[in-house]
DNA sequence: TCCGAATATGTCACCTGGTGACAGATTAGG
DNA sequence: CCTAATCTGTCACCAGGTGACATATTCGGA
């Protein structure tokens, strides 16, 4: 990565500090983008050629989740059910993310924020379409080979609801209860056949 | 009902299935406010006098949807499994709701806008609100009463899911398939204790 | 039938998120 | 140090909404 690139993502990443900690104190929808440029030292245009809409300096890029979770699907034995195989990589990736109080922050901001909850969701699609996408072109034989349309989607979806659920109570707790025991909660008791 | 009332309910039909022929042909994105206005010779103000939004255009009054389903939940025999009366609600609802060609374009018109899928997601959140706090308020004994704020969320995000699920097959299928049997295998397959 | 009050509409100005274009400042890297 | 790539600000603009105010329409009662 050059010097441009490093300095590029540095900034950004303290533009999305700020821009966090203003809408956790006045609220998302109440901070214009024009304060959270002028608090920043920069125009309007500026800070939009950091992040494509508002919504982005919270959400941050987390289309890189869909991708990488697709590949690690992809990298699961052959005979393994697919709903096991979405426990173990959706739990694994749980593990690894560390559950800080800037992730509650986070995810309580765009809990709280219709607008923000909305692109999150529809983030949160477009990597489920990926991960359906794999389990429907699974190679081998077994329960979980070449899964249709139908069941792909719903098991994705209901993967998506286990996530949601396990979301909503971590924040419920405060960020006490961990996140991938819940999760495995909501996978065990949902169980898709 | 006045005759002020039911003229503006006529209005607004008409106003709708106006709105949702222009956006079935030229793209959601791609149709202005402004155009709708004039194609209904009214300006953009009184236009957004029927309509909170341009979504609301085409997505109607969903609202009420969250509400009902939460009466007939309430009506539900107390001894019952929560997810067997989500399935009995749900569907029944799924049976009299017509899956007539405008419900299609409908649906297929928001599945492709995301912005429109956004707003439909989001109007979907509310009502699943609504009816987890049904589920949560349960009175009387057995498995299904006074269900903790997880399970109440878990069950309601997965009955969420099977809607999607079955509605994006029936999507697949042009309208081809019956709405309630999608509805009742997703929901077979999904079995949360 | 006519009048007053409620309601619908149009117009205008304005805000916010977002984008294209262009000019000038900055800086990486040879 | 020089040049080319990049960053930045400014300005104009678009689309979705909203508030305010004036005007027209219409409903319901006298």
């Amino acid at each position: 990565m050059s010097l441009r690139e490093r300095t590029r993502a540095a900034v950004r990443a303290e533009l999305a500090a700020l821009a966090l900690e203003m809408f956790a104190e006045r609220g998302f929808e109440e901070t214009t983008v024009d304060e959270v440029a002028r608090a920043a030292g920069m125009s309007k245009r500026s800070l939009f050629r950091y992040f494509p809409t508002k919504e982005d300096m919270v959400l941050g890029s987390a289309e890189a989740m869909g991708e990488a979770v697709a590949a690690e699907l992809r990298a699961r034995p052959e005979g393994e059910a697919p709903w096991e195989s979405l426990r173990v990589v959706l739990c694994g990736w749980e593990e690894r993310i560390s559950s800080s109080a800037e992730r509650l922050a986070r995810l309580r901001l765009v809990e709280e924020s219709p607008a923000l909850h909305a692109r999150w969701v529809q983030r949160r699609e477009e990597a489920r379409r990926e991960i359906a996408a794999v389990l429907r072109e699974r190679a081998g034989a077994g329960a979980g080979a070449g899964l249709d349309a139908f069941s792909a989607d719903l098991l994705t979806s209901a993967a998506g609801a286990a996530l949601e659920s396990a979301t909503r109570e971590w924040l419920r707790s405060n960020g006490q209860k961990s996140r991938p025991e819940l999760l495995t909660e909501a996978f065990t008791r949902l169980n898709p056949t």
